[in-house]
DNA sequence: GTGTATAAACACT
DNA sequence: AGTGTTTATACAC
């Protein structure tokens, strides 16, 4: 069928249409604030590789409106939001809106053809990065791949669930067109798909659950990284919610952990993508409903920069996790990964510290120092942590920084049952690979379910090495958590 | 060969 | 129907 097809392909007429390319804002619709900065001019990405500055290299520009191509018109996008992410629709709409020569092609019918590139864009660059956005129910929250990525294609490759199978499946696709159980783990998507789309993330009704599924889902494109980043970017962990959800967390955390990925993180990435798919079923944090609503944030969420690469920033949505809620759930329940992944993840309010925190993750290189604590422990499970000796324990110090709330919450909670560990570790299991990343890797294999018992023992020492270390820190700086950047050669126990 | 635009097939919800 | 992914094709450099 396919072949019979191209046949009228050719017409793309680029219509030279001389716009001034110039996009014009929104003023923010509803809640959109862009910032008008980036927009303008070319992007900043000079990315043609010709040197086109995005000027109409030679009058004519290169697409109808302009010089920009679809992936660069995304990006603008979502960096123009806020929270910087949108979904699907969002970009739709800031197309039109932005985009001159989309303004009048927001119907169906006119859009069909650029919103396929659209979305074709999304998923072929790595720069791009897919967030699940449960929240809304809606489509996926996408980001840019704080990495950078490439704004080349990406060589995603997808969980090794999808991995094999997609292959397959692609090939008996091809065939046959059935569809491959595999591809797995669907995250879950929205609820419910075609709703109008939330308002947008920014604002601030919207984003309250979202963030949760968010964390899980993210989706390595091709470049892990983002895919990490994104977990934990998710964004906007608001709070308010009710939560419900909150299966995400784990992968958040390791995502944390992780956030420096390193090169290869698309592999473990993949693992992760695994693990969060499997995770679901552990959904065992519930966790929390918070009502905070007092602070709410606002969309506030705070964006971090992260030195890594491309230097994009990224934002994190500023959980508000109370203090308070915290301590209850973990009191309440036991502890639930999710929070503490939140609480990693977002630190409270914005405070920058915190946030520091996090940002510390993303960058740094070396393994995991900086993971927290539980993420230590769950590693711990993992024989990662053992491996790792020497890592691991270093991921002490940095935790404690690290883990300020959580930090903080954790002993009361951490009083782990081996039971809860051992949820816990279900649930975190994936995480580990990320850390892992030093070593060899554990992966997946037995992320599914894993040995948990034979580590456990280990598991526990290590953390009770935590636990004191965090402890005494804890106790030293006061409660204030303090968090460093720095790595702290931290002795470990044992 | 690379990057991009476009179209379309498929899959999933 | 909307969203995502992937494949294929055509073009410009």
């Amino acid at each position: 069928m396919a072949s019979s097809l191209r046949v009228q392909k050719d017409q793309k007429q680029p219509h030279t249409h001389t716009w001034a390319m110039g996009i014009e804002l929104p003023s923010s619709p509803t809640t959109l604030t862009v910032s008008p900065t980036h927009i303008p001019p070319a992007l900043g990405m000079s990315q043609h590789p010709h040197g086109l500055t995005a000027h109409t290299q030679g009058g004519s520009r290169r697409n109808a409106w302009g010089n920009q191509s679809y992936a660069e018109l995304i990006s603008q996008a979502i960096e123009s939001a806020p929270e910087k992410r949108l979904t699907l629709a969002q970009i739709y709409e800031w197309m039109v809106r932005s985009v001159p020569y989309f303004k009048d092609k927001g119907d169906s019918n006119s859009s069909a053809g650029w919103k396929n590139s659209i979305r074709h864009n999304l998923s072929l660059h790595s720069k791009f990065i897919k967030v699940h956005n449960e929240a809304t129910g809606k489509s996926s929250w996408w980001m840019l791949n704080p990495e950078g990525g490439k704004s080349g294609k990406a060589p995603r490759r997808r969980a090794a669930s999808m991995d094999n199978s997609s292959k397959l499946a692609k090939v008996r696709s091809k065939a046959s067109k059935k569809k491959p159980p595999l591809q797995s783990a669907p995250e879950a998507t929205a609820d419910s798909p075609g709703s109008q789309f939330p308002k947008w993330p920014g604002s601030p009704s919207s984003r309250s659950n979202e963030d949760s599924d968010v964390w899980n889902t993210f989706r390595p494109r091709t470049s892990s990284n983002a895919s990490t980043i994104s977990a934990r970017l998710s964004p906007i962990l608001t709070e308010q919610d009710d939560l419900h959800d909150e299966e995400l967390l784990p992968s958040m955390v390791y995502s944390s952990a992780s956030s420096n990925v390193p090169p290869t993180v698309t592999e473990e990435l993949e693992l992760i993508d695994g693990l969060n798919l499997m995770s679901p079923s552990s959904s065992v944090l519930s966790t929390q409903q918070s009502a905070s609503s007092g602070q709410i944030q606002r969309d506030s969420s705070f964006s971090l920069r992260s030195p890594n690469a491309a230097g994009q920033t990224t934002t994190f949505g500023n959980s508000l996790f109370n203090p308070v809620e915290m301590s209850l759930q973990s009191s309440v329940s036991h502890f639930s990964g999710p929070q503490t992944l939140e609480a990693l993840l977002t630190p409270g309010s914005p405070p920058p510290r915190d946030v520091l925190m996090t940002q510390v993750d993303p960058v740094l290189p070396q393994t995991g120092g900086r993971m927290s604590s539980r993420t230590l422990l769950l590693l711990g499970g993992q024989s990662t942590q053992s491996k790792m000796s020497s890592g691991n324990v270093r991921g002490k110090p940095a935790e404690q920084q690290a883990e300020p709330v959580g930090a903080s919450v954790l002993p009361s909670t951490l009083p782990i049952t081996p039971v809860s560990a051992t949820a816990a570790q279900s649930v975190q299991l994936g995480s580990p690979p990320l850390l892992s990343s030093a070593g060899p890797a554990p992966l997946g294999l037995n992320q599914d379910r894993l040995p948990i018992d034979l580590d456990i023992d280990m598991y526990m020492e290590n953390l009770e090495c935590d636990m004191d270390y965090i402890i005494n820190s804890e106790l030293m700086d006061g409660e204030g958590l303090d968090f460093n950047f720095e790595p702290l050669p931290v002795p470990h126990c044992q």
